[in-house]
RNA sequence: GGAGAGCUCCAGGCGGUCGCUUCGCGCGGCCCUCGGGCCGGCGCGGAGAGGAAAGUCCGAGCUCCCACGGGCAGCAGGCUCGCUAACGGCGAGGCGCGGCGACGCGACGGAAAGUGCAACAGAGAAUAGACCGCCGGGCUCCUUCGGGGGUCCGGUAAGGGUGAAACGGUGCGGUAAGAGCGCACCGCUCGGCCGGCGACGGACGAGGCUUGGUAAACCCCCUGCGGAGCAAGACCAAAUAGGGGAGCGGAACGCGGGCCGCCCGUCCCGCCCUUGCGUCCGGUUCGCCGGGCGCGGGGCCGCUUCCGGGUAGGUUGCUCGAGGCCGGCGGCAACGCCGGUCCCAGAGGAAUGACCGCUAGCCGGCGCUUUGGCGCCGGGGACACAGAACUCGGCUUACGGAGCUCUCCGGCG
RNA sequence: UGGGGCGUCGCCAAGUGGUAAGGCACCAGACUUUGGAUCUGGCACUCGGAGGUUCGAAUCCUCCCGCCCCAA
């Protein structure tokens, strides 16, 4: 893996403020999965952005902030990133998701993340 | 070998790849009073969760608000002496309880200040109490003349029985039977004496014993406590709405106080203007007009410009501290003092992650060995509890492992 | 960060120091040709857990566990 300048993943493309979050929720689409719900909706930005909630059924505090940082490691070495299109994201785990291993995650999340790669053509 | 008890320590290590936060250096751009400052990007290097970071149960620092002093209420603490910034913490000690023991545990002030409570059982449950007994006496019946039965009156707290608890315990004397009625010992209370800073302990004397339990029942006594919390607080500061000042235009068109975070509104009160109704007085061309009282309604709008508060947001508070480590001294210890040395996370929808290799512990098998253990092969490979959120000191709870010392029991020599 | 509440049978619950009401559900019996309805009877070994106070604790105290709510 040669150090491709897309693995990088600086807090300004991450969801940062309450409000962008309620924008997801209120506003945005979503695909369900057994892990986890993601959340998306289109934003004026240069490029997309990530949001990750747990809430306190998922685990204790250690579980859920494992689970947001395996999230954030996953979504960042994912290849097909860089073509998505400007949207925010909300990865909402779901209480099930507490006892999930990695591998499990990876599987569930990419499939989720998979149909909005292909979304963007007919949008444009 | 097996059961325990106390104390201390660790919370994997080494290397690599891709990332995150932060600090330093270099390169680049801008400003510049040539000291430097600012900006984002790239490169290199350093640092990056815990013993409980947890629960938020105590105590502090820090910040803001309030406050002249005192009291009541409320809440918390409660053996003693120390330690400490402080504590409900810690150390040493006393007393009590548990354990064969090493040791452990204790909300451990007051029940003669007052009020209350005690189901069921039981004669009686707090001014004690005669159910069965025991003893004495009267009356009466029976008699083998020793006595026995019934009944009434009185004595008795020794015995039985009830209960969680029955008004000091044991023994001897004493007595009609009994009773601290008397005596000895134990306990209790009181008194001074000795030891101890003290809690308390010891021996002595006196009292014959009075004051049952419950204060995690109300309560009394002593001590302590102003309130909030880093989302505290400080600074900068959009849009929209709203406040204040000035000017202009329109219109019949508000001012003060209650009001103490600031401002506005509602509400209430007073005054002023206007208006409706009722009523009274005066005038009258009989249509009404003026005044008083009572009840009710109303009392600004638009534009321009300036100013202040303030929300979103940003910056700060934010990590050098009752700090860590090493050594010496004082103290039984908690801890204190002195000297040296080190800088050790600062995030903010919240940084420590993902993956790979080697490696002890671990598991299985085989061999050697008196035991202890040792060697080889294979598997597996950090994995228990758990994630900093202003910072400390504790407590409590969760949990993996290692070491040292000690106790009891069993076996072998 | 600060504050409040709840936990009692499978479910809903009363009881707030004296030995765990009641309803639904369930089980057994009666009635009925059978079922339903009705009637009778049964149904809590630790009252979330562990300690303590008391003669006695669901109740009082302490420490934990779980759930819910409020304010900023």
């Amino acid at each position: 893996m040669p150090g491709a300048p897309g693995q990088r993943l600086p807090s300004e493309e991450r969801l940062r403020r309450r409000a962008d979050y309620l924008r997801c929720y209120r506003t945005g689409r979503r695909r369900h999965g057994s892990l986890a719900i993601l959340y998306f909706v289109p934003n004026q930005l240069e490029g997309p952005r990530l949001g990750i909630t747990a809430s306190r059924k998922v685990g204790k505090a250690v579980v859920r902030h494992r689970l947001k940082r395996r999230i954030k490691e996953i979504y960042r070495r994912w290849q097909h990133r860089s073509q998505l299109p400007a949207l925010d994201l909300v990865v909402h785990l779901k209480p099930e998701a507490g006892g999930s291993d990695f591998p499990a995650l990876r599987t569930e999340l990419l499939r989720l993340l998979s149909g909005l790669r292909e979304r963007r053509g007919p949008a444009a």
